[in-house]
DNA sequence: TAATAAATAGACAAAGTTGTCTATTTATTA
DNA sequence: TAATAAATAGACAACTTTGTCTATTTATTA
């Protein structure tokens, strides 16, 4: 059974999934957050010290949603040069349902990636996490060596996240599609 | 000579660019613009009338400085391949001088890219030459054909992007190097 | 030199910010 | 059922935000 602090912080943690991603972290109030998610102010300062220790919060809890749907995607694909463009096909959908907001770890970067140390800590072990998976991926490919396992998995990623960066610019997802069919010719 | 009102718009411009691309957009205050310009409240009133008015200004400056630097580093070298890794080189520079702060437009799009149709669009502007410069680049550059022009042009664009955002990320140049080195076995 | 235009300092309004604190109600556990 | 713990509403402090407005000083131009 669901301990009754637990429900509290996931309120808390559901709007703010919703509204640091939509808004922005610094143009989205505690007021707002308390609001909407029908708690009271003094249960959000009794779970979270300040508005710091929740954004850190959220990117956790980012990082683990984000990683457990890829997983959910990649491993739904059972050909192993099809598990890396799975990555690509995985990131589209999600850039359309998330209506082209980018990526919420380089969105937390650029927003607040200077001020708190723990907020980039986790930002950059998202990022370590995407590069080693996609590092696994390309390890167990078979990919035909135009380029070696190293500089493909860099090339995956590196695309990727621009591929993202562009499709939240333009608010179409052509760009990641684009990248996958290069990738596509390279394996 | 230069007119009295001029002084005081780039006076304004100076500060703008320093503030919104270290701490961003939301965490700086007008007040903090004017007391670092040295000019009055009024006065930046006079010429900007709302502080979305000068981030749009703002951007379009950041645009026109960030293409003349980048022209003026690709003008320099004079092998038609060597331009495309230029364009490398020269990013690289860029973020070690401003210390890894990323791209500006894509900084400026994470922050406050839904408000204001007028600051996508001017973001777009510029994201949209960048690619054009590319392109055109590539055409002249004689490179091997293991991609097509569009192919190749979408590679370099894309993985740059994918760099900067990752070297912000990480406050390091390498990856931006790194995706040099792959283009060059590309090209 | 006189008239015009522009910049200045800074008070002010109205609203929003994070975070604290009190008094009360609602659950949970012994 | 009684004692303990947790959540609530909302007032409040202290400060920051954008934007306006006035009164004054400083340049420019005729």
């Amino acid at each position: 059974m669901k301990q009754r602090g637990q429900v509290v912080i996931d309120k808390i943690l559901d709007t703010a999934e919703k509204l640091f991603y939509e808004q922005g972290y610094s143009n989205t109030g505690i007021n707002q957050i308390i609001s909407e998610s029908d708690i009271a102010k003094a249960s959000l300062y009794k779970h979270f010290e300040t508005k710091t220790d929740l954004l850190v919060a959220y990117i956790q809890r980012m990082h683990q949603l984000w990683f457990s749907r890829l997983q959910a995607s990649v491993s739904a694909v059972s050909d192993p040069k099809e598990k890396l463009l799975a990555v690509f096909d995985h990131h589209t959908q999600r850039q359309e349902i998330r209506q082209y907001g980018g990526c919420p770890f380089i969105k937390a970067n650029d927003e607040a990636g200077t001020s708190d140390p723990r907020v980039l800590a986790e930002i950059q072990k998202a990022k370590i996490h995407s590069r080693e998976f996609i590092t696994a991926l390309v390890r167990n490919s078979g990919h035909k060596k135009i380029l070696t396992d190293e500089e493909l998995a860099e090339t995956i990623y590196v695309m990727l996240e621009g591929s993202i960066v562009t499709a939240s610019v333009f608010k179409k997802p052509d760009e990641i599609q684009s990248a996958k069919k290069i990738i596509q010719k390279l394996i």
